[in-house]
RNA sequence: GGUACCUUAGCUCAGUUGGUAGAGCAUCGGACUGAAAAUCCGUGUGUCCCCAGUUCAAGUCUGGGAGGUACCA
């Protein structure tokens, strides 16, 4: 497995360790499986692409749901798979939770019906946090007392578990990692805070040069599925619709990549058992 | 050259009648179990431009100086 901050060159490192082992790259990116996100998201170009089989990229439409759930049971079915012919996969992406979910499995939830999320949004829009916070507390104290009560996600979350099978959303977590039939060797790349936000400035002004704009234009009917929101897709819709300038949308698109490298390395942080590897 | 206004945190600025300073943003730190590039939480000792004066006490009042902005010449 092979992770870091975005911008770090996680897709060179991984095609040249994919090259090295005869394996097959497998993306852990929560963005770069949409097929029509392809600028904003920094994709390998197709000349990558040919040089080593990818796998969950380009792999579902802007126009869909996908779900971390969707995502593990679909990776471990092409992972049996893929076992059956080779030793060796590189998994290799920055989406922490979809790395925990490869390497240690979620725990199961139960599907939810959409209707109910649609329920708790409204509850959330026409009265406000505090109601969720109020049922939450009814139903599941003891999530309740672990929370970040604010995070309207989370509340959401836990609420609609809640609903859907009258059972506390707390009586789900298990933390017990799920046995794979793989071993996994775990790194994190690294670089010098200022020499990766260095790099980062860099690469936003190439996705402009690169048609980002252009790109973004042709997404702005989805402007509203999870997948939109996106570092480098909201700042262009917000310049499209007028709203702030060109410049402006530019600068924040560098300032959210950096505020997003930060929590990616928070999270790294934690996975004290990883291997750091410092490319500077 | 004259007049007016401005100079306080990295940036934009608040600071009531004198009691040694605080907001937003940035930065930095943290959380994270099916929306995760999402979402949420926490974090401010700074020659209050400089020098002198008044005062028990000056970011705040007085004088001088420096820099900036606007208008008038």
């Amino acid at each position: 497995m092979i992770t870091g901050p975005t911008c770090v060159g996680k897709t060179e490192y991984a095609i040249n360790t994919a090259l090295k082992y005869d394996a097959e790259i497998f993306s852990a990116d929560s963005r770069q499986l949409y097929k029509e996100m392809t600028i904003g998201t920094a994709k390998p170009t197709p000349d990558e692409l040919a040089k080593v089989q990818h796998h969950f990229i380009n792999h579902v439409s802007v126009s869909k749901q996908y779900t971390v759930g969707d995502y593990e049971r679909e990776m471990i079915t092409t992972l049996d798979q893929y076992y059956l012919k080779k030793d060796v996969a590189i998994l290799s992406g920055g989406t922490g939770l979809y790395i925990d979910a490869v390497l240690n499995g979620l725990d199961n939830f139960p599907d939810i019906n959409p209707q109910i999320r649609l329920e708790v949004n409204t509850t959330l829009e026409t009265h406000s946090i505090t109601a969720l916070q109020q049922e939450l507390k009814a139903f599941d104290p003891e999530y309740y007392e672990r929370v970040d009560l604010n995070n309207p996600r989370r509340l959401t979350r836990a609420i609609e578990v809640i609903r859907q099978t009258g059972q506390p959303y707390s009586s789900f977590l298990t933390s017990a990692s799920t046995i794979r039939n793989f071993e996994a060797e775990c790194y994190t790349l690294t670089r010098d805070r200022v020499k990766l936000y260095d790099r980062i400035n860099l690469r936003v002004d190439q996705m402009l040069d690169m048609g980002l704009i252009e790109e973004v234009q042709s997404l702005i009917s989805f402007k509203y599925n999870t997948s939109l929101q996106t570092v480098g897709y909201q700042e262009i819709f917000e310049y499209l619709e007028g709203n702030i300038s060109l410049d402006r949308a530019i600068e924040l698109i560098k300032q959210n990549s950096r505020r997003y490298a930060k929590r990616q390395m928070t999270w790294f942080r934690k996975k004290t058992d990883w291997t750091l590897v410092n490319l500077d």
